[in-house]
DNA sequence: TGTTAGCACTCAACAAAAGAGAGTGCTAAC
DNA sequence: GTTAGCACTCTCTTTTGTTGAGTGCTAACA
């Protein structure tokens, strides 16, 4: 239906109810105003736009918005031309990096933006060294594939000695080297317990650090960014609707829900939440458009865009398309 | 002058300009309204107060907060309790604690708060050690006193032997332990690059790396909270205002100049700054209340309370010095 | 001299009333 | 199937009063 895409089209831009003349003027049908009344009755019906109140325009609905999104969409209108070139460089610090992703996406969209940190799913040990920091504790590094490097203090009741941390060391890498991280698991660590003789309760603590060390980190880390963004759109503007999004967006609830629910799927290309259909109350007046980054080795992470559900879809999913790209090539080189 | 003092007292609690009938009833100066105009006015005169509107109460102008703040203040009435047992636990990572702290002191007092992530100041460097992690890439693991853990991955043309590696362990473990992050310079460098023989290179990717490491991390970290909070104090919570004090907070540009400000200067108690004194056309509205923590040998840092001008001074003055002191404490165990 | 009562005046805030304008549904004609 | 025309609805804006809090000033009082 030509009409309705007239119509969303055109409340997109404008964020105002959008009446009959409206559409019959500024479009290429030419239709009278009153055929499309006619129409609007029908697609009211339909229910894919409903009027605020009477005698306003109409505004799309969810389900409208979900049509739209779904078959209406022109991939070719994609201005993502200006984020082209944006450069991720390939910063220290994966934190420092995301933040700036976010910040990118923010800046681009002019919505709000978040990203999750990849979660480490089936990364291998490389490498593991313990060394005597000082005479009470104990430095643990381990090194994963892709470079990933956690470290971690241990306590000692007393000093090692250099034969012992020779033999814990070897020990502890023939044992766990090429091990994915999830495969630590109790009889594996006894085994190992076993071996290391009077250290036993040492490694037995390395290994506990090292379970801890990485998992709960970057466990469900999701930043943000452009959260203000939101005040650029009058309908979410209102005092009680900002506040109950930007504590969703500081507290990351919702988001983190949505996050969780996409890592669970198997699906991976872009996908659309409008309005309620993501389960989230306080996500009632806002869509999110997400998609799955993928760092190789099983390092995946969520990156999306939050803005009001009159969001501007093709523009959105060309620039997510494209940053998730250049993430999955960032470290691929 | 009491007059001055209930007035303050009476705005802060409300947020509306107060008048001199509410003076003359609400206190026990047994003073009628119009004596209390009378010398309302003379208060106007100097600047203390002022009416936003003829017709209107007063309310006090930055000037009248700032002699509140350093003469007026009733220690006594802090209401500290609720907070006493806040049980800041010993958090593994430092990132978290902050966080969490922030959240805590953003919950306790119903405002915005910030932490910065302490500044490594006369850090001294503790233990380093290099290991050849895979044939292209060796890692250089750095700890400081007070177990700060660096580390960073510097590639390599060939793998090193058993031998050189052992070398180069001793050689800048013997020539950097205890040296003071600040003290590494060329001329220090140099020394060392011309010990290493062939391994020149490499040494110096290390030292780089270690500086690199140790610096621009937490440089200028901020942490904050419950921004959406200002969403509760009216006169702020205006469209136009709450969007630029929501994006200073999320951007955190004044309130890096004001952390900057504080470590820069030597003084360490309470840092009241009303209104424009902190220099910030963004922060007019607002108050922030700071106070540095130390977490020893140097690592310090700034905590602080963002509110209204009618924030309840008396109340965050103590919470912060609460917070601050058990910070101080955490580490000196 | 400091305090108080009284009164006229000002001005924001609220509410009711009056338009204006946008948009609709329906009917009848093309 | 499309269009013109018209009565009707409802929001939004503007206008006009009305109310009430609060002031400044003057004159009386202790």
């Amino acid at each position: 239906m030509k009409i309705l895409q007239a119509i969303i089209r055109n409340y997109l831009e404008t964020g105002e109810p959008v009446g009959s003349r409206t559409i019959s003027k500024y479009t290429d049908l030419n239709l009278s105003s009153a055929t499309i009344r006619n129409e609007m009755s029908d697609l009211e019906e339909m229910g894919l736009i409903k009027q605020p109140h009477t005698s306003a325009g109409r505004i799309p609905t969810d389900a409208g918005y979900r049509i739209y999104v779904d078959h209406m969409m022109d991939d070719s209108r994609r201005e993502v031309e200006e984020m082209k070139n944006l450069l991720v460089d390939k910063e220290e610090r994966l934190e420092n990096l995301l933040q700036q992703v976010a910040k990118l996406l923010a800046d681009g969209t002019q919505y709000a933006s978040m990203i999750s940190a990849p979660t480490v799913q089936g990364n291998k040990i490389k490498f593991i060294q313990l060394s005597q920091v000082d005479p009470e504790n104990i430095l643990a590094v381990i090194v994963l594939e892709k470079n990933l490097v956690r470290n971690s203090l241990i306590p000692v009741k007393e000093e090692l000695t250099q034969e012992a941390l020779l033999m814990l060391n070897m020990l502890l890498n023939t044992s766990l080297n090429g091990v994915p991280v999830e495969q630590i698991n109790l009889g594996l660590i006894a085994a190992i317990k076993k071996k290391a003789g009077v250290y036993e309760e040492l490694v037995g603590d390395v290994i506990d650090a090292a379970a801890e060390a990485i998992k709960p980190d970057d466990d469900l880390k999701i930043y943000t960014s452009g959260a203000t963004n939101i005040f650029r759109y009058p309908e979410l503007a209102d005092h009680q609707k900002a506040r109950e999004i930007l504590l969703e967006i500081e507290e990351k609830g919702a988001l983190g829900s949505i996050v969780q629910e996409r890592l669970a799927g198997e699906e991976t290309g872009i996908q659309v939440y409008i309005g309620t259909e993501s389960q989230q109350e306080s996500m009632k007046d806002l869509s999110v458009v997400t998609t799955t980054y993928d760092l190789g080795d099983g390092m995946k992470g969520t990156v999306g865009i939050i803005g009001p559900k009159r969001m501007d879809y093709d523009k959105v999913v060309g620039i997510l398309k494209d940053i998730a790209h250049n993430l999955d090539d960032l470290y691929k080189t």
